[in-house]
DNA sequence: GTTAATTTTTAGACTAGTCTAAAAATAGTT
DNA sequence: AACTATTTTTAGACTAGTCTAAAAATTAAC
């Protein structure tokens, strides 16, 4: 059985073993945890010794079969809960996350199994993001956002790269929301801005914003 | 905000207050929660400090109103939660302990609300305990034991005193549960074991057993 | 390919919670 | 009331996880 900390850990190196080849950095994880560099070292010490993770000093961590086992129970547990959230506790999109953080901690396979079935086996949770299998088989988006659409082309949403509170709750504030349809009117050259369609209402959306959308073309 | 450790250590205090007038004492702490006597008195000294009891040394400890506060909220947490894992996840009675009690500490008044009105307000959690109000009431059963009644005497089960996972399987068994009528048959003067009836069937029970059912006379 | 900047690790210290062993206080017994 | 047994507290040490400050290794820059 793992700590509450070594999971968070695991969790960590796991976000980052997917975005480079490399073994993730200690800043990096430090950065993801909010804790210092030097702590990481000790932890991954740990999590070596445990064969969670591969080391090599000053070359940064990796994870082991197991590990990545660990750490995508924790993210299955971490977006049923999420989906139980708002779909069965009427919570918004914006205001699971610190609560799920907790509940994926929760030791027991029954729990997580029943929930699972509770829930009907929702593939997605809130923000679009996949949910693991029980076998630890996660599949990904294929990570269009809608600042890759030109104009004329169409989409639908179906997640979010960023899951700041301010970010769902602008999304959420102009419609911008899981399964609406857009179209992409304009593009403005200088700052990559867009106009787009949604039904019959057309906005305004900055780079920032359309490059943390996922979508699927149409 | 409290950890872990320290919302245990209130609720086994809490538990034993109603026991005795006296402070709760060391040993039965220790006891209560698989630790040392030394720990106890460490963790109370924290306590203490955090104004969450009154602490006199070798006088036994008492909670304050703020930590009989903790206690209760930490008590509601468990047997709502108990109930959802019994009611929407099909857990069985004496399944439901251990996973309670690590949900009892997700942080989150929100939730706890809306995990109430979720599952409609329930007074009485799977073992007939009552689930104390937002405010901290907790009323408590009357105590009345099926080792109280005398032959003839009618009652309905509605709560135990005991939740080892072996009693209440055996209960289950014996289809003992909550909210079925029983009526005291034969009662044997040497040990005290009884025979009831249930219905249309007719069973014996110890006495070990009948004291620590708790009934409602009819 | 040295030097400088950055990253990572080590060393040592701190908090939370726990333990053992010994000392101190209380309670029980005669 | 004196002695014994029990309970409780203290003292000091241990693990998990964290930190700061300094040392070591790596990377970047000229």
């Amino acid at each position: 059985m793992n700590t509450y900390t070594e999971e968070n850990y695991l969790k960590a190196i796991f976000k980052y073993s997917n975005k480079t080849k490399e073994g993730v950095s200690t800043n990096v994880i430090a950065d993801e945890l909010d804790t210092k560099a030097s702590s990481v070292t000790d932890m991954i010490k740990k999590l070596s010794d445990k064969k969670l993770v591969l080391y090599k000093k000053y070359k940064g961590v990796t994870l082991t079969q197991e590990g990545r086992k660990i750490a995508v129970s924790v993210i299955r547990k971490h977006r049923l809960w999420e989906v139980f959230l708002v779909e069965k506790l009427d919570f918004k999109w914006d205001e699971v996350h610190d609560i799920a953080e907790q509940l994926e901690h929760i030791h027991s396979e029954e729990l997580v199994t029943r929930l699972d079935t509770f829930l009907e086996n929702p593939k997605y949770d809130p923000h679009g993001d996949p949910i693991p299998d029980e076998d630890g088989n996660l599949q990904h988006h294929k990570d269009i956002t809608l600042s890759d659409l030109v104009i004329g082309e169409k989409g639908v949403i179906v997640g979010v790269k960023e899951h700041s509170t301010s970010y769902l709750k602008y999304l959420e504030s102009i419609n911008l929301v899981l399964g609406k349809e857009i179209k992409v009117n304009e593009i403005v050259d200088f700052d990559h801005s867009m106009s787009i369609s949604i039904g019959k209402e057309s906005i305004n959306i900055s780079n920032q914003a359309s490059k943390n959308l996922i979508v699927k073309k149409l």
